[in-house]
Order: structure tokens, then C-alpha cells, then sequence
RNA sequence: CGCGGGAUGGAGCAGCUAGGUAGCUCGUCGGGCUCAUAACCCGAAGGUCGUUGGUUCAAAUCCAGCUCCCGCAA
């Protein structure tokens, strides 16, 4: 079960590994984008691509997908960002139950989006975690992790990818292990635990009063979705890439143009950050050089 | 039929409202200056102005269709 471009390595490492996925269920398709097209999840087109029988309810609770489950008879559920809450009679199903990848190391950043903030906390490890699910959010005994560390430059885009391929793996160890009744479920100890919270267009707006390693991470953690902003002359100016500055200026206000080589604004407390790659309204992103090129920006122009 | 912006030499933009020699900031190539340079000076190449059709003596510019890109909203 699951939905996004995350989960979809997933499909192709677990076939590889010789296992049977007699079903796939993932989100009904939605309207989406430009004309509101209709658009089905990522993983039911892989899911298409092997043949699999796609199932898309909208309720997991009405008893339906429970006929399903009873006809099929799996072993073992494998969800990954599947957006439904399972009640507990769908959990029970297979022989095995349902495990979960989940893309942080539990109990750390239970919940929709751990992998973006994460980078938004500047944390320097992260991983995933298979568990046992239960009916709490993310709250089931953990049964095998994969760490890795977050570059102080990678945005959440690029970490999400990487989290997708050590899920694809890790699940496929998980189910190994399964097999030869090898696993040692862990309970989560709560009291560590924290939650990442669904993301909003309301954590794009950047404060330029904030430390410089604040923003930065904010920005790297909003890419590729959905973005950082900033005003620029009464216009929006979507940031998709910084850097940390050396220059150090205690004169100018936060916010200011302080370099247009390369574009660098003040930030709070003496820092400034790089602005590296840029997108305005109605344009595709570039590097803040085409930028410049194109748009003049005196030295001093005040961001929002 | 959700709302809106855009497509102009290799890159980023201006020109379009009031049709009539295609411009700017860079890049590239050649030359010069300099101990030297991503700096500076001189010169050059490079564009069927997204596509199709229409109006006109004349269309990047006005009109209609099509393709692709982007933002908002979901």
C-alpha cells in the first residue's frame, strides 16, 4: 500500500527479491495541476507497469478492502505513504500483519513529513525505520533502522530520494528477516519521540531576522516543495537553493542586498546567506546569475 | 471547460499599449592593455522573434487556432 514517488522503488526492489505482490492499493486518482487533470498516484502506474491489480478506495473502514484482504489472503501488508489511517481490522488481515517504512529513525519525527523537517531542524543523521504498525500514528514496534547522515547542503528533494532507495532496500531485508524469524520488535519509547507536522504554504514565508543557518535550512528543507519565498519588489521570489556566507555586516537591515556577485542578502545577527538558485512568477527556476542578468537589483534593495 | 503569467541570437531580459531599419546585460570568437585576472578597452560572429493561418503596402508588434513552460488554487 502506498501513494507517492517514495514508496515506489519499493514495488521494483520487493519484486526483485522474488516476492509475490498480489495487490497494490493506492489513493483514488485526483485532480491535479493545470485544468485540474485527473491524475493517478505514482505507484499505481508502477503498479500497472507489473500488472499488479490496483485497488483505490476511498475509506480502508467501510469493510470493503477487508473482503479483499480476505480473498487475496497475504502474508504481510507493506505500506509506505499510503495518506490512509488503517483501522485496526485491515491491520490485522495478513498472517504477518502490516509493516511500515517510515522515512526517519523512530520515535523521531512520527507523522506525514519527517524528511523535510528534519533538514528544516538541521539535523545531521536521519534514516528509516520498518515497524510492526499499530493503530497510533507511526507508533509500532520498530523492527530493523538504516541511518544515514543529511549534508549540510542537501535539500529535502534530494534526501527524499535517497530515504526512498534505503526503504526500498530496508523493506526487503525487513521481509527477509520475517521469514526466517529473525526480527526483534522494539517499542518506541514515546517520550522521545516528536512529530512532523503536514507542510503548509505558511513555513514558505522567509523572516530575514532569522539567523542565516536558520533560513538556509528552511529553504533546503521546503525543496523541491513548496519552496521557500521571498518579496522582491511587491513580487514573489521562490528560493530553491542557498549557501552560507562568509561576509559579515552589521550595518545593513536584514533583508538587504549586500552582493549581486555573488547575490547575497543579510540575515539576522551579523550572518548572510547566498542566494544560489532562484524562480519568479510565471518562470522556471534558474541560478540567481541568469537571474541577474535579466533583472538589475541594486545593492541595498530591501527582501521581504 | 478552475484563475493567471510566459515563449525574442548560447543564457537571462527589453521591445508589443498608439504596426514600418531587432535592443540590453552576459556568454562565445578575434585583437589590445596588464606582472596578472573572473578586471578594463576595441572589433566580430550568431535570431525563420514557439507554431499554423488571418488582417495589412508592411506583423516580434493586431486577430484566431495549436504546442510547450511556469505561478496560484486543489
Amino acid at each position: 500500500m502506498g501513494t507517492p514517488e517514495f514508496a515506489v522503488p519499493a514495488i521494483d526492489s520487493i519484486i526483485e527479491a522474488g516476492h509475490e505482490i498480489a495487490a497494490v492499493f493506492s489513493q483514488p486518482d485526483k485532480p491535479k495541476g493545470r485544468g485540474y487533470a485527473l491524475t493517478p498516484p505514482p505507484v499505481k502506474v508502477k503498479a500497472l507497469e507489473h500488472s499488479i491489480p490496483v485497488y483505490q478506495p476511498v475509506t480502508m473502514k467501510d469493510g470493503e478492502a477487508l473482503k479483499i484482504f480476505e480473498e487475496i489472503r497475504p502474508d504481510v501488508a507493506v505500506v509506505i505513504a499510503y495518506g490512509k489511517i488503517l483501522p485496526k481490522e485491515i491491520l490485522d488481515a495478513p498472517k504477518y500483519g502490516c509493516i511500515n517504512v517510515h522515512a526517519s529513525l523512530l520515535p523521531k519525527y512520527r507523522g506525514a513529513a519527517p524528511i523535510q523537517w528534519s533538514v528544516i531542524d538541521g539535523e545531521s543523521r536521519t534514516g528509516v525505520t520498518t515497524m510492526q504498525m499499530d493503530v497510533g500514528l507511526d507508533t509500532g514496534d520498530m523492527l530493523m533502522k538504516c541511518e544515514t547522515g543529511i549534508d549540510p547542503n542537501e535539500t529535502a528533494g534530494e534526501l527524499h530520494d535517497r530515504l526512498s532507495e534505503m526503504g526500498a532496500t530496508l523493506v526487503v531485508e525487513t521481509l527477509e528477516a520475517l521469514e526466517k524469524g529473525e526480527l526483534k520488535p522494539q517499542k518506541q519509547d514515546d517520550s522521545q519521540s516528536c512529530y512532523a507536522k503536514m507542510l503548509t504554504r505558511e513555513l514558505c514565508a522567509v523572516d530575514w531576522s532569522r539567523n542565516a543557518r536558520d533560513i538556509h535550512n528552511q529553504i533546503r528543507g521546503l525543496s523541491p516543495w513548496p519552496v521557500a519565498v521571498a518579496v522582491l519588489e511587491g513580487k514573489k521570489l521562490k528560493i530553491h537553493r542557498s549557501a552560507l556566507s562568509d561576509m559579515k555586516n552589521h550595518s545593513a537591515k536584514c533583508g538587504e542586498v549586500i552582493s549581486t556577485n555573488p547575490l547575497t542578502v543579510k540575515c539576522g545577527g551579523g550572518s548572510a546567506i547566498v542566494l544560489l538558485e532562484v524562480q519568479a512568477e510565471g518562470k522556471k527556476r534558474m541560478t540567481s546569475e541568469d537571474y541577474l542578468r535579466g533583472h538589475k537589483i541594486e545593492l541595498g534593495t530591501v527582501l521581504q
